[in-house]
Order: C-alpha cells, then structure tokens, then sequence
DNA sequence: CGAAACACCGTAAACGTTTACAGATCCTTG
DNA sequence: CAAGGATCTGTAAACGTTTACGGTGTTTCG
C-alpha cells in the first residue's frame, strides 16, 4: 500500500500547477489542452480524491450520523432502512450509533457532534433527559430527534402519535364486543410505556369503558417477560376477552401462554400487537398490530435532516407521523388476507420486500 | 452555529503556543502550570477536538466501513450488530453501506475506499466477480470479505459452512425416519443457492439415498415465492414428508400453504429452515433452522479487520465458521423448550436479546 | 563560576485539498 | 503594432491538527 497519488503527484506528471488540477477535478473552466493533459495523468495515476483533506478545507464530512439503542430493535431497524437509501442519493454517508440502553452513551454522541466528523445527526433517544436537552441547545450541527421533545428545543423533531394507536387497537376491539379489554405494557418510566399507558386509559373512557385496575399488567418489552405478566394476568382475572400488548414482543409472549392455557385466539381472546414489525405477520396466528409508522418515521427525519444542512436557518419542524392498524388473524378468525395462501404471501413479501437473498456462502 | 474553538483560540487565552496545547492535550509530558492553563482554557470555551483535522495528519480516521446488500436481511444485520460493538470498544467508528442487489455498487464502494475516508472495511459480496477480485486486489485500505474467496486473494476471509449446515439437516430429517426430502431452493446462480443445492445432492448421496428431480424445487428466498414454490412441489409429487427450505423466509411460506393443505407440520411434513432468524422462533410450529453463524461470523471479521489495521501485514487469514442445527417444532412434535413455557419463552428472549424498546413515542 | 545536561516550550513544516489574487498569455481591436 | 480586455494559470494562504527541531531558562557538576 504504498502512498498514493496527490494532486501534487499530478500536477508534476501533467506539467501545471497543482491548482490547474483541482479545477479540471472540480470542472472549473479550463482549457481544453489543460484538461487532457490532468486527465490523463489522473487516470494513469488511478488518483482518487481524498475525502479527509477536502472535508477539512471545505467544511463538509458528506457524513450523517444515525444513534438509537440498538440496530436489532425492528423499530429501528425499520428508520435505518428508509434512512439510508435517502442519505446515499443525496450524497451522504451514513454512521451506525447504537450507543445500547445507557443513556450516558447517548450523551457521549451528542457530545462528539463537535468533533464535526459529520455535517448533522438523526438520534433516537431512550429517554429524553435534562442533559439530553442541554447538549440539543448547543449542539454544533443539526440534529433532528425522533420521538417527542418539547416545544422551543431548537431542533427539528418526528413524532409518532401512540396516543391515537392505542385508541385505534383498543376501538378496534371494541367494535368486535370486547370489554373486558387488558393492557399489558413495558416499565412506565420509559417514554413509550408511560404514553401507552396514558393513552389505554383515555381510550377506555372515549368508550365508556370503566378502567379497571386488575386489568393493568406491567412487564418489560421482551417476549419473555410478556409471557410472564400474561401469565399472571390469566391467574388475577378469568374474563379477560382481549389483550393490547405494548409491542409485538409482548404479543408474542402473550401467544405462547394463551396456546399452553388452551385458550383459543382470537375466539376466546384477541391479541393485539404494536410496531407491526415483520415477527406480526410471521407468528401464528398472525398478529394484529398497531404500526407507528417506524419506516415513515426514519424517512421524514432524513429528510428533513437533508433541507435543514441545505438551507439552514429556518424554524424547527415538527412532524407527526399518523399511526395505523394491521388487522390479522389474532383479532379477527378470518382476516381477508389469510384465507387466500398468495394473497397471504404476498402480504407478507411485500412487509420483508427485501429480506432477500438468503445469506451467504 | 459559531465557528467552534480550535486549538489556536486556546492557546492565545491560555497565552501558550499550539504545540503546548496540542501535547497537553495528547497527554505528552508537559510542566504542571502549563497543563493547568490550557485544560482550564479548553473547559472554558468548550473545546473539542476537530476529528477531521486529526485525520488528515494523522493518516487514521478512526472509521471503518461494512458493506453489504441490505440491512433488512435478518442474515445481515446479525453479523452487523456483532461487528457493531467488536468496532466501538476498539475506537472504531462504523459506516454504512446498503448497496442493494446491484453488483456495481459494491465495486464502487470498493473504489470509494481511496478516498481514505475509512481505515479499512468489511464486505459481504452479493457474488463475486472478476471485477471484484481485481479491486480487491488493488485496494487502498484493508478489507475482510464475509463469503468465500478463491484462494491467494489477499484478503482476509470469513467463510460459512452451508455444505455441513445442509447436511446436518438431512441427516436431522432421516433420523426421524424421513425418506421423501424436498430442496426447496432460491436461484441457483446465486452463491448461497449453489452452494444449498449441491450440499443437499451430497447429503442424500452419503446416506444413500436417491437423488430425484421431482423433489428440487427453485423458487426465489422470498416468503411468498417459497409458498408458491411448495404448493407447485406438492401438485407434483405426494409423498413428499420433509422440506428443506433453502432460508427461513422460504419456510414460512412452506408453512402457509402446508397449513392451507391440510397437512400438519411435523407429523405429515417436517420442515427445516436455513439461518435461524427470529423469525424461526416466532413462528408457528417454531422452525428447526439451520444456522450459519452469521454473529459469530460477523465478530469474526470485525476483530480480523481490527488485528489486521494493528499490524498490517501478516499473510491474509481464512477463518471458517461451523454452522449449528437449532432443533424446534417443525421437525420434532415436543422439542424441549415449548413444553415449559418459561422455558420457550426464554429461549425466544436470549434470540432476540436486545430486541428490546417498544419503539418510541 | 562556566559549561554541560536537562526540561520545557515555540517556530514552522507538513497532511491534501480549495480558492483568492495577481501574473501570464492570448486574442481582439483601433 | 500597441493597447486593452478576456482567458487561463500559478503562487500562496487557509482549513485544524501533529511533530521535528532548535532555542531558552534552569539545574548540576567539575
């Protein structure tokens, strides 16, 4: 690997300053005779810009930084898919941050925004924090947040609205004649157990459903601690008709324990999931699920991290992204989609478009 | 957005020189006094180090990049969020390519890697061509290839093992007394279907078994290909009692039309998938899956990548990942872990171990 | 007390670009 | 043919660091 070829090299091989060549590089108006000659010499040489030197004279990495907690998340994952073809036909690179559930860690990485290895941030942060807040003011490039932050911090942020989710899943259910509806969440010190929690109350009372203690059951976001606080559910309660489960992980617990108490799904209970992940459509019975719009999300947030470093100085954005309900078979005994096996698989390859080729040899 | 500190601001504030300031912040041996003076100047004005100047002196960016298809492959993103962490600690940070099924992205990307904008990178090629031998072969900065390479390649390689992974699996389905074993392939001008499609011949020959046409059946490693695949392959033949399917996505389809036909899985057909997503255990049956390692695979080339920027210039390394057999449902009617609820459920968790959050709100 | 040894620090060059400015060359025109 | 303008090109500074080298001031020792 030996020192590869500068503009210097070039310019002593084409015979001109050194400064010609960055012109013909940068097609700059040259004479003809000039820009053969650099051309030339360039491709003989195989020279290949170098990136570092020009972002330091010109002030732009062409580099855009995504941080959430961790890639294996299908939320995130779902941004990160959409994030990325966009970044790249505008021309920027993308750098992975899963900085894992330490909050610390996400200060770090605002923090290293100074460092300008990029032009701007995406970030999804577990929780939104005082220290959050206060590296967001100062920070040295643009940040656009996904997930709520509130009014007047100076960045441009994309909400999704679980509010309106819940209401959807929990009506949903409803209009199929459930009333004995449970919720079984994630901790609520977290920023979608909290806004899950709230919202299953405020659905219940739109409905005239009374809210009913018993019917709450707290666990983590894990297929095995919803398996649990199911479990223990269908111990404090024997009529529970349906299940709203905080994320699709929970519903999936929740499968695997109504399955072995001989319960049937959806005839005794009904299941519904949240974030539509690609798991909704793979278990069985497929699952209903609430999507948040992870995919629209991560799109809309690079988008607007794209217009705020072209143009710059005009007002913080906010977007909500709508969410909207996936109805499978864990709700309804025959979902259109099931009954016919392409209209099935269809569905579902449309879901994990491009879960392609089957890994490597 | 003012212009950030440098190291010039502070040294006028702390009334040194840059080269005091730079040793001092590089920890080189310098007097008590003036150490107190510059961090104190540092603190005050907020500085941070400007990461691309660094690099541009420094010839190391301190990134490296990961290359592959599509992160939406469940195979891929494994090896990613191993990689992914293996980079962090060592001080690397990590950028993403999603070239897509384009081959001639991924020679770009190869070409791009003379911009020096990363200290080396890792690949998983789609196939490899010519092309890519020869950009291997020139390239700038160190790279380690996920997927076989022929020999004398001066590259570092991560192979899987899908001839022994095929074969674990229908040495699996014969013990269980199945005869009648179906190849339901994707297209076998891709690298893994080749590979898939002669391992299966291989299998049936050394345990003596016929090779018969009518049981290979190519689809394509997509869900609803795998479905219509499957139904075609019953049409034909119908004494078929096991499928091996050349990816998960594939079996999922398999199971969709099984279950439409009437058949129960495992009793009428046994089932077997290939690189044990999440999506094997979500599903139901559970899915047997054959899995290549791709974790491991991934944290293999992560720390070949790191040894190799460290000393650089050892003879290139092979490393060959074994796959494993991971036995549930669809093969065996009372595999172990779905009896026990707590059991099946936790198993599921540790799979998917940090698939945790539920979104955001 | 003078010189040698040492510790610390500042000057300046370098990394590979871009670009303002001024100088050189060419063409046009009176 | 001289002058003027239009083009093109080269010199040099800048981006923010790191680091070789030499200079200063202090200490130590003969």
């Amino acid at each position: 690997m030996a020192q590869g070829p500068t503009i210097t090299t070039i310019a002593e091989r084409a015979g001109v300053s050194i400064a010609s060549v960055s012109r013909v590089l940068n097609g700059l108006p040259t004479r003809q005779e000039t820009v053969r000659k650099v051309m030339a010499a360039a491709e003989e040489l195989g020279y290949v810009r170098n990136a570092v030197a020009r972002s330091l004279k010109s002030r732009r990495t062409h580099q855009v930084a995504f941080a959430m907690a961790d890639v294996g998340n299908p939320a995130y994952l779902a941004m990160l898919r959409e994030i990325q073809p966009v970044l790249k036909a505008a021309g920027y690179r993308l750098v992975l941050h899963s900085t894992g559930a330490v909050v610390a860690d996400e200060i770090d990485v605002l923090h290293s925004l100074g460092e300008r290895y990029v032009d701007g941030m995406i970030m999804v942060p577990l929780r939104v924090t005082e220290a959050h807040l206060q590296m967001l003011g100062a920070a040295r490039a643009p940040v656009v947040v996904i997930g709520s932050v509130p009014e007047g911090t100076p960045v441009d942020n994309v909400r999704a609205d679980s509010r309106t989710g819940v209401r959807l899943a929990v009506d949903h259910l409803h209009a199929l004649g459930r009333c004995r509806i449970a919720l079984v969440n994630g901790p609520t010190d977290t920023v979608p157990g909290a806004a899950r929690g709230a919202a299953y109350r405020e659905a219940l009372a739109e409905l005239g459903l009374p809210y009913d203690e018993e019917l709450v059951e707290i666990g983590d976001f894990y297929r095995a601690e919803g398996g649990r606080a199911v479990a223990a559910l269908l111990n404090r309660v024997s009529d529970v008709d349906a299940l709203m489960c905080a994320n699709d992980l929970i519903a999936l617990g929740a499968l695997d324990v109504l399955r072995a108490a001989g319960k049937r799904v959806p005839e005794d209970v009904a299941v519904v999931g949240m974030d539509d992940t690609d798991l909704a459509a793979a278990s069985w019975p497929s699952l209903t699920s609430v999507s948040l719009g992870s995919a629209e999300r991560g799109r809309v947030a690079a988008e607007l991290l794209l217009d705020r470093l072209q143009d710059g100085e005009h007002e913080p954005r906010v977007v909500t992204v709508p969410p909207r309900l996936v109805v499978r078979a864990s709700t309804t005994p025959e979902p259109p989609a099931v009954r016919d096996v392409t209209g099935a698989a269809g569905q579902a390859a449309t879901q994990s478009r491009s879960t392609e080729g089957g890994g490597t040899s």
